[in-house]
DNA sequence: CGACAAACCGACCCGTTGGTCGGTAGGAGG
DNA sequence: CCTCCTACCGACCAACGGGTCGGTTTGTCG
């Protein structure tokens, strides 16, 4: 039990060291050994921890990746309220944070996708179902809202959802180089705008 | 002269095939000799042509990389019909051929801002004056829009450039992967949309 | 204290990388 | 026919990539 949890203490260093790594050079441009150095552990301790560098990302994807999309992306859209309200304050507080992080480089998720498509199916793979979790969740509380009056019947809720997502990814690539406080003010304007556009129309009797 | 055609000419080979590897690969992950190899040149020609990998890819963006934008993105919005049909049909085109190309990895210009993004400064700049290029030439298509009647008056250029700009980055990065032809149907009725909600509405006194 | 396994070390392997350099083919000009 | 320069060749280099492996430390249990 002990020993288990000595394990599982080192992996996961190595597995949160190797995520700010990966996401800051890209898998790529990242080596192992540039994450043993940053541990001060040495080759052995990796692969006696893990297959190859592959497996190893893929257990990051799988472990962290997945949270940090729950936490950021899809726990702030659960709720009874209007699922309008709640995506616009998700999408305005992960673009606030993104703005004071001095360490931004981009849409983790959306960086690796961008990086491993139609490069690597094997990670693709993973990476796909963590997208797509993210994707129905927003759908699905598009539907609620559609339920429950916030939002007009005739709305394409995959459609919407895959609207949102598109423009989040995009975001979020141009707010790592230039005036990111500027673009995500303009950005959440229109996403506004957007939104408002698909909210239940009041019937005028 | 003739010298300098054939210079020239050989100069042109490199980049084609550089820029298509690239593309299929990344930056990080082509090396010189592979695209070497394709052509089935040495080393030497390259470093006689160029100074180095970096220098390379610069020459690249400059030429064939802006030209591209220009004709899939720029061109087809310039004129003097109602902006917003423009743009949709732009959008639309520009997707179709993505749609049918077998070879599809993304919009290359965002993969590209995607991999070197803070990252490396150099390459950046030039990454980041082509993307304003088209970023402006929305922004004036837009405004002529406004002030030719069909966009309200009311509407923030920049924001919907941006919109625009964002969504289309993270579209073309979704659609490598998962059923292209459904992604883009679904994203360009979502466009529709929002487009519809920036044009001038008709007085009704 | 001794035994034994889990955790970790680091030298080593070998293919690949961007880049260099001395050389050469061949066409233009005298 | 000789010269000269552009365009190209390809062997070579040092650094680095992922991955292996025989060995040592460390902690636990008897």
């Amino acid at each position: 039990m002990d020993k288990n949890l000595k394990r599982m203490a080192t992996m996961q260093r190595m597995q949160v060291t190797g995520l700010n790594l990966f996401y800051k050079n890209g898998y790529y441009n990242t080596s192992v050994d540039d994450i043993l150095k940053e541990l001060s552990l040495s080759k052995g301790a990796f692969y006696y921890h893990f297959d190859s560098k592959e497996d190893f990302f893929i257990q990051i994807a799988e472990n962290l990746l997945v949270r940090k999309i729950y936490s950021m992306l899809i726990e702030p859209i659960e709720g009874h309220d209007n699922p309008l309200k709640l995506i616009v304050n998700c999408f305005e507080d992960v673009l606030e944070t993104a703005v004071h992080n001095e360490m931004d480089y981009g849409f983790v998720l959306g960086n690796f996708i961008n990086e491993f498509n139609a490069r690597n199916p094997k990670i693709m793979r993973h990476l796909n179902d963590i997208l797509k979790i993210w994707e129905v969740n927003l759908v699905s509380a598009i539907q609620k809202g559609k339920f429950d009056g916030h939002i007009d019947r005739h709305v394409d809720a995959e459609g919407v959802a895959l609207y949102l997502i598109s423009s989040y990814i995009g975001i979020r690539t141009l707010m790592v180089e230039t005036a990111p406080s500027a673009q995500k003010y303009k950005f959440m304007a229109q996403l506004r705008y957007f939104l408002k556009s698909i909210e239940s129309k009041p019937q005028t009797a």
